[in-house]
DNA sequence: TTAAATGCAAAGCATTTGCACAATA
DNA sequence: TATTGTGCAAATGCTTTGCATTTAA
């Protein structure tokens, strides 16, 4: 069984209606390829269910957010991102240009200190741990070649 | 010497001119307790420079976080909170009420895992870290205690 | 002196809200 | 049938931008 069927249960088990909007919401997040913004969901669901409001899509993810089924992720765009919620999620995000790169954590050495680490937290924190996000900033390959001073500055868009 | 007045150089060395706008932007956000958003950096900046407009402070801000001087978090509040780049920092930010509690990296094992792994993925992808952002999502030790349902959802607004 | 920076006000988006209507359980 | 949920449109709120003016170097 999926996971996104699993919450659809959830919503059920919680007293909240299932409506097709939630599902069409939900699915749309579940199997998009990249972390879909508002936006992009809205459009995604009017695609085949198109009596759907821009309204209804913030609401919908307010709820499953607060549920713990989908975590926004805000990468300093204006506007958040959405994900079903998942064991963990890193990026290295550009500080000039703001492209979000998702790495491989197999590239690297596992991050098991961290999950380790979530563990030992939620025991003493009082603070009931469901998930985290791990971020690096820094400059892109192609960022790191642009010079950042005032006459460029204007020229390339604030870098 | 305080990080704060490296940055001032920073900024001169690069060619950007030194207004008395940048310095307190940059001041009041280095002496501030917790991190301000937008509209705080606005308030602190007025009390004792008062001709100066919203703009500047998110065109300042903006300038900084291209220059790597400060950084600019999310929260899935909407809008961002500004720190002179640390480190590296780590919160638990709740998913219901959006509380965030910075907590005491002491407070258990200490986070090598993570300094560690960041330099090894400097030398591997391509991307230069400049920092590292680590967010465990939950709920806090208020909310775990609210029942989540459609009734108590809009009393509540929306938990 | 001159390019860069600022303030103000207008414009642009993203998000939220009120309300009448529709739909789930 | 009783709530809960939805769509629409208006209202908010945060951020960006154009332009005339000021200012740091």
């Amino acid at each position: 069984m999926h996971r996104v069927d699993e919450y659809f249960k959830k919503l059920k088990s919680k007293g909240f209606k299932l409506t097709p909007q939630r599902v069409r919401i939900l699915k749309a997040i579940g199997l998009a390829e990249g972390h879909l913004d508002v936006w992009e969901i809205y459009q995604s669901v009017n695609r085949e269910y198109p009596p759907i409001g821009l309204a209804t899509v913030y609401r919908t993810l307010d709820l499953l957010k607060k549920l713990g089924v989908v975590n926004g992720l805000g990468f300093g765009e204006g506007h958040q991102h959405y994900e079903i919620s998942p064991e963990h999620h890193h990026h290295l995000v550009c500080l000039k240009c703001g492209s979000i790169e998702e790495f491989d954590e197999q590239v690297v050495a596992k991050l098991e200190a961290v999950d380790k680490l979530e563990k030992e937290l939620s025991g003493k924190l009082g603070f009931k741990i469901i998930d985290h996000q791990l971020e690096f900033y820094g400059y892109c390959s192609k960022c790191r070649k642009i010079q950042t001073d005032p006459k460029d500055f204007k020229e390339q868009g604030g870098l």
